[in-house]
DNA sequence: ATCGCCTCCTGCGCGC
DNA sequence: TGCGCGCAGGAGGCGA
């Protein structure tokens, strides 16, 4: 479920609850999750959270210069502040104990999530070295994304969902940037000109932030860690619209699959 | 190097 | 009401 925003938005609301804070247990109620979670987390008795960052749409909680769980919540995974009061839900599969009373529990009914223990330089950790920019960083320039697109003969949309392109692009803002862009998503990457991938350029930054300023898109579980859904759904312009008008032209919005994901597009504004 | 396909897993909504 | 099917917000890993 999580895409960038639902993942900056999870940060934004554990942080308050963990920096600073100690993490006094680490119950593993299922370690099956994409890897094996490392046993080494649960030895993180008594140690002292310095700080959540996202990279990509993994979470970093930074314990020293040196150690940090690495968490990603696959297609269906949440992070939710609990009172240790509330019942477990089926698919709590981590619960953090924390010093100031409250837990933070790691759902994921589908378990494509992780939780790994990284002892050295996380930016070098092999799941973190080939991430290309950050859709919102400095790094990622409209020169950049031109002159990686030359030469791809991949579909733009699937060239953009790459990470070595760009990071935290996911199938919803990728369809909806293209939308913006006026981009056929099935248009060959290296033949996009010059002007309309600055554009797409553009709109993703802008779908992305917006998006992030909205508290994300629920679709139909995800939930911040308080409990509270995210209201970017009521903008999506094609996201899950098969058959419904476009808003810009009336003509129907399309479905098509590319890459086993589910794409959807108007055939008269996106060429 | 690049590309396309497969996979992991549970739950939901649909049509019969 | 029940069953089988297809589909779901990700992305690593594989073979060609």
């Amino acid at each position: 479920m999580p895409e960038l925003p639902e993942v900056e938005t999870t940060c934004r609301g554990i942080r308050p609850h963990l920096e600073a804070q100690t993490i006094l247990s680490i119950e593993v109620r299922n370690e099956s999750l994409r890897w094996p979670v490392s046993e080494e987390i649960i030895q993180l008795m008594n140690r002292l959270v310095i700080s959540i960052t996202r990279r990509a749409k993994y979470i970093l909680i930074k314990f020293s210069d040196h150690e940090h769980i690495l968490m990603h919540l696959g297609m269906s995974g949440s992070l939710r502040i609990s009172d240790p009061d509330e019942p477990l839900r089926k698919h709590d599969h981590l619960i953090f104990s924390l010093g100031n009373g409250l837990q933070m529990r790691y759902h994921d009914p589908r378990r494509f999530g992780c939780a790994l223990w990284v002892d050295g330089d996380v930016h070098h950790y092999k799941l973190m070295e080939k991430l290309g920019p950050e859709p919102l960083g400095d790094d990622f320039t409209r020169d950049y994304f031109y002159q990686q697109s030359r030469g791809r003969d991949t579909a733009v949309k699937q060239w953009i969902m790459t990470n070595s392109t760009v990071v935290g692009v996911g199938n919803i803002y990728a369809c909806e940037a293209l939308k913006m862009a006026g981009i056929h998503p099935k248009r060959a990457a290296g033949k996009v000109s010059k002007a309309r991938l600055a554009s797409l350029h553009e709109k993703i930054r802008t779908v992305l932030q917006r998006s992030i300023d909205q508290g994300g898109t629920t679709l139909k579980d995800f939930l911040h860690s308080d409990g509270q859904p995210g209201y970017f759904k009521q903008q999506l312009a094609v996201y899950d619209r098969e058959g419904q008008p476009c808003a810009d032209c009336d003509s129907m919005i399309k479905r098509i699959v590319l890459g086993q994901r589910s794409t959807f597009y108007c055939p008269k504004c996106q060429k």
